[in-house]
DNA sequence: TGTACATCAGTGAACGCGCGTTCACTGATGTAC
DNA sequence: TGTACATCAGTGAACGCGCGTTCACTGATGTAC
């Protein structure tokens, strides 16, 4: 136990970040550094070797959820038949799994009021996550300029994300899983099937 | 200093639910008992002569900041000129002051994930609250049955609430102002605007 | 290629602080007669 | 209507606990020669 190569260090940051990311949407962002640390088998002092403070943590770990939650939706879409990537897209995010996974799913939707309250220094750098995170998903979106889609994105991202948060709150699951078929519907009819198919 | 009169102790109830409903929209449900009870010019060890525990006061929140939200936002639609009424409602609800005041606006666009991470008991108290609060605006939603009202109840709601919530997080101000904009523009031609006018 | 030394990843104790909740106490209010 | 007593709203100290952050220490790694 002492110093370790840069490899093992960046592969210890990586695992820091990876349980962060889960815990943060599982639990919010107020899970402790301590609890983080321990998940991925550290003890916490060792914490401001790999970050600034906690906000910092919490930037890198909605930028790790927002990668792989882009690449789980491209994915959807790559696998959907062509002219239907939009719609595969919606209905993977608006599933049932999503509503009961917020620590494999989106960091919005399970952390914006969260990341809205954080000091203007994070803020900036979530900026540039998001706008990484829509340049990876923009060409799925309809519209025919750049200015149209962006704003489709917006609508889309934010719409679909406060569906799931809203109806995360929902005590009774049928209920939930009805509402969520309902909002489901609604986004397919409204950005995806635009002709008859 | 002693035992207080019955309308003296609702009074205090009040006040102490009010000074909850705007700290916890503005600085998330994490805000401290203490600090909650302070703004209402009491000591912290009174707390539990009004409220079971922490969880009870943010259910009573919630459900004071949807109620002043549902009269604000009906208010809004009374001004309106017939007709006009839900499009009143969306651009209430999708303004600027919104954005910058989250203490006295929704409480689903403030903190809809602190609220989906509750125990389940308080979440079955919200799903009251959250019908109640749709109950008082159902009225004002397109649709020609209850279940298509209903259906476009909790888009919309569900939407704008997420809507606020993103655009809270972008650091630029033009850039958020902008958004905003453009996400009006959406709700409206997607359900208010139904006809030429 | 080998040696000497500076660097630093991770540990574990400690910092001051705030958290939700409990409790003995006070004295005016509410109630039973 | 007046009296005796039980109730309880609000106070302020205390409970155990966890928070983010700092720090002296360790010993293997990285680097300069």
């Amino acid at each position: 136990m002492a110093r370790r190569t840069a490899a093992e260090k960046a592969d210890t940051h990586a695992a820091i970040v990876r349980q962060a990311a889960k815990l943060f949407r599982e639990r919010g962002s107020g899970v402790g550094i301590a609890d983080v640390m321990d998940y991925a088998g550290l003890t916490h002092g060792g914490f401001y070797r790999h970050f600034e403070n906690k906000d910092d943590l919490i930037v890198e770990a909605v930028s790790l959820a927002l990668h792989e939650l882009s690449e789980r939706l491209m994915r959807a879409a790559e696998h959907a038949e062509p002219g239907h990537e939009l719609e595969a897209i919606i209905t993977a995010y608006l599933s049932t799994d999503h509503l009961a996974h917020p620590e494999t799913w989106c960091a919005i939707a399970a952390l914006a009021g969260d990341l809205g309250r954080l000091p203007a220094r994070a803020r900036k750098r979530l900026d540039i996550v998001l706008a990484e995170y829509m340049q990876r998903l923009i060409d799925y979106m309809p519209g025919s300029t750049i200015d149209e889609q962006r704003g489709n994105f917006i609508v889309l991202t934010s719409g679909m994300a406060g569906a799931i948060a809203m109806l995360r709150v929902f005590g009774d699951k049928a209920a939930r899983e009805a509402a969520l078929s309902n909002v489901r519907d609604f986004y397919l009819k409204t950005f995806s099937l635009r002709a008859i198919d």
